[in-house]
DNA sequence: GTGGCGTCC
DNA sequence: CAGAGGGACGCCACT
């Protein structure tokens, strides 16, 4: 069930007064779809009513900042083709008017010509919360809301925890609202003394359970898949949340850094909600939120419902009037959200002793090289310590600088350091050091201690909305970044393993982006060199040196494959040359052979640039957008790398779409199928576990549907390993 | 909290 | 002329 949009409203009243009127008669009812469809208030007549109407005051956000009270007013009004009232207005003229709103039109100067007043700064006016909270302790009070739930256009809900990681997280309470201002707080285990007697975790949950589980109620929440998580463990499976207002804000404007709630509620609501920390303290003063009285957790708790429902209130409108941006919200992102549930959920098996066996085996080999690199530099110092090395190297051996940091200091990273390994022994010691350290301590050791005793498995967090350009990240740990190019670091994935009688199956996109960058950039050469099916750097190393395939020389293929993979990310002959380890003109040479090779590859990367300038953004394949504000600056470096990001995040981005598709379609077909659960995700590839005697039939299910996700001008292909671990899977 | 470094796609 | 490779997460040292 959703509210109906504002264009069906006005649609069907046809004025506003009109509207106003039928709002008038029923009450909340529609006073409730209006304000999802308006959630603005301008300061004009017209609208005083409807504020008049209805509860919600929501402050003024971007539209009004950008523009005068009545500009804005008209640009709702047309958006949502309301001719009538826009002829109206339109006769009384579209005066700016005085104060913030005037401000921000000044402000507006820098680039809101070019749409990057998209957002803005914070508006001044706040809503005036609080609303009306309801603690809930009696079964009495709690079967009153039930109906109230039941029957809500959009349910906002929230959960309090004692754990920030869902999967260890006790439900302490569950907040709930139904309409702006008015929220309820259930407490269920509230323990300290002088505690008020709570309805138990059971009762709560048993009673809400039917309402959590009923897809048809349409439900909202803030970052939901935390909820979605926390109340798994609990026993109750969600189903139908239809909104995220964190997911909202995200595909609104993926390039706003932050999309959690207290900088949504300050960024479009003008409201400063109660922090965390206000309520249950910080550090090791703070105490488990079970602890806080139940006042000041009910304004805490039932303001997270509120001010979500606000958000939502406010942002899906805007979506709304985006068709693009709301197909990515809705047919991509919300329905990602119960999928990457389950995936974080199921965790990935993981053999502990063979992560301790490894790490014993790098300790020792450290150990070893520590030995050495003192005996090689005199005396002892630490070995992980940049600061310690940089002395040690250039200040006491005198070795040459020949790579410094951002700084200005003398860098020891891996270039650097193999720029003078042939001038002193020391270097290699440290290298060989370097590489073990990183393999031990960020992942043998932590991914060990990173395994859930109670599953002995590892679920990490895929953040949805972190990465600008659409990707997924990962977190708690990263999956994403698990070694893979060496072969000591790549052993790592042999810990990742299949329970017995299943197996572990990896099935990645062969060269999607440089697939997308053939299809956005319509180039004949590399849509030929993609559609044969071959060996697609070869076939470059071909056309740019001019010779059968054949004949191509390993590095003419690895300069080829340099060439693809750096102009995806806007490397100049600068960076090739020092990729490859070539001198600048055979670089530049290479790149002018690549570009009369692929003139469509260089048309497109122009166009993407001039159509970012031009718009402030630049879109995927499927209409995600994104911002890049330093377009416009006037620090050159800045802006040099937002054309470079520019020219990336088409492609980066629709790979991003194109594998949350596959995700989507892919979840669908296993859903009733008891022999397969998807895994990871790692940006072009995806990772199940399967039962063995499923896994011909998952691996041509999983190939249709990936290789499906998207028509392009090449196919997609996608390669599937099959092993009892990650490592064998490859 | 920042800087340096290193892992992945 | 200067600067020169997109997007992440996380470890360690150091302030």
């Amino acid at each position: 069930m959703r509210p109906k949009t504002a264009a069906k409203w006005l649609a069907e009243y046809g004025t506003l007064e009109a509207l106003i009127a039928a709002a008038d008669k029923i009450g909340g009812k529609i006073g409730e779809n209006l304000r999802t469809a308006l959630p603005r208030l301008p300061l004009s007549k017209d609208l005083v009513t409807i504020r008049i109407n209805t509860p919600l005051e929501v402050g003024p956000t971007d539209l009004h900042q950008r523009q005068s009270d009545n500009e804005a007013l008209l640009e709702l009004y047309r958006r949502y083709d309301f001719k009538a009232a826009l002829k109206e207005l339109e006769a009384g003229g579209a005066a700016p008017t005085a104060g913030s709103a005037g401000e921000a039109v000044a402000d507006r100067g820098q680039s809101g010509e070019r749409g990057q007043s998209h957002y803005s700064d914070p508006p001044p006016e706040a809503f005036s919360a609080p609303g009306e909270y309801e603690l809930i302790t009696t079964r009495e009070a709690l079967d009153a809301w039930l109906p109230r739930l039941r029957e809500a256009s959009v349910l906002a809900f929230d959960t309090e925890t004692t754990s920030i990681d869902p999967m260890r997280a006790q439900i302490v309470g569950v907040s709930f609202a139904v309409e702006a201002g008015k929220a309820a707080y259930v407490p269920v285990a509230h323990d300290y003394p002088g505690a008020p007697t709570q309805l138990s975790r059971d009762e709560v949950l048993g009673a809400l359970k039917p309402i959590f589980e009923d897809a048809s109620i349409a439900k909202l929440g803030q970052h939901a898949k935390y909820d979605i998580n926390v109340l798994s463990t609990h026993g109750v499976n969600v189903r139908g949340v239809a909104f995220d207002s964190m997911l909202e804000s995200y595909v609104f404007n993926a390039t706003t850094t932050r999309h959690d709630m207290d900088s949504l509620a300050t960024r479009y609501l003008g409201y400063t909600t109660i922090k965390y920390e206000e309520v249950a303290g910080k550090g090791a003063k703070s105490i488990p939120f079970g602890q806080v009285d139940l006042d000041t957790a009910t304004r805490y708790a039932a303001e997270d419902a509120d001010v979500t429902l606000r958000l939502h209130q406010a942002l899906y409108p805007q979506l709304q009037a985006e068709p693009r941006l709301l197909k990515v919200y809705e047919e991509i992102e919300m329905p990602l959200v119960p999928i990457l549930a389950k995936m974080e959920q199921r965790g990935v098996l993981i053999d502990i002793d063979e992560l301790r066996r490894q790490s014993q085996q790098l300790g020792k080999r450290m150990v070893e090289l520590q030995k050495q690199a003192y005996a090689s530099a005199g005396h002892e110092f630490n070995m992980d310590s940049p600061k310690q090395l940089q002395a040690v190297l250039f200040d006491e051996l005198g070795l040459p600088v020949r790579v410094k940091t951002p700084t200005g200091q003398p860098s020891t990273n891996e270039e650097a350091l193999e720029a003078i390994a042939d001038a002193h022994e020391l270097p290699r010691k440290l290298l060989e050091y370097r590489g073990l350290a990183k393999l031990r301590s960020t992942y043998t050791d932590k991914l060990a201690s990173n395994v859930n005793e109670r599953t002995g498995r590892v679920h990490t967090s895929y953040h949805q909305a972190v990465a600008a350009t659409g990707r997924l990240s990962s977190a708690d740990p990263n999956l994403q970044n698990i070694p893979i190019r060496t072969e000591e670091g790549r052993r790592i994935r042999q810990a990742f393993i299949a329970p017995p009688g299943w197996k572990i199956m990896a099935a990645d996109y062969s060269q999607i982006e440089l697939r997308i960058m053939a299809h956005l950039s319509g180039d004949e050469g590399l849509l030929r060199a993609l559609g044969n099916g071959g060996d697609v750097h070869r076939a470059t190393a071909a056309e740019v040196f001019g010779i059968p395939p054949e004949e191509i020389t390993a590095n003419q293929r690895s300069a080829a494959k340099a060439i693809n993979f750096g102009l995806m990310y806007g490397m100049s002959a600068f960076g090739l040359a020092r990729q490859l380890n070539i001198d600048r003109g055979e670089a530049s040479d290479y790149m002018a052979r690549y570009f009369a090779r692929y003139p469509g590859v260089r048309d497109f990367m122009e166009a993407t640039r001039s159509q970012a300038h031009r718009d402030g953004y630049v879109e995927t394949l499927f209409g995600r957008r994104l911002y890049l504000e330093e377009l416009a600056s006037r620090n050159q470096a800045r802006r040099a790398g937002a054309e470079r990001a520019a020219v990336n995040a088409p492609m980066q981005g629709t790979a991003a779409d194109i594998i949350k598709r596959a995700m989507i379609a892919v979840a669908a077909w296993i859903e009733t199928r008891d022999d397969v659960h998807m895994l990871m995700q790692v940006h072009d590839e995806l990772v199940f576990e399967v039962r063995e005697d499923a896994v011909e039939a998952v691996r041509e299910g999983v190939i249709e549907r990936m290789s499906g996700a998207a028509e392009l001008a090449v196919p997609l292909i996608v390669d599937v390993g099959v092993g009892a671990n990650w490592h064998e899977a490859h």
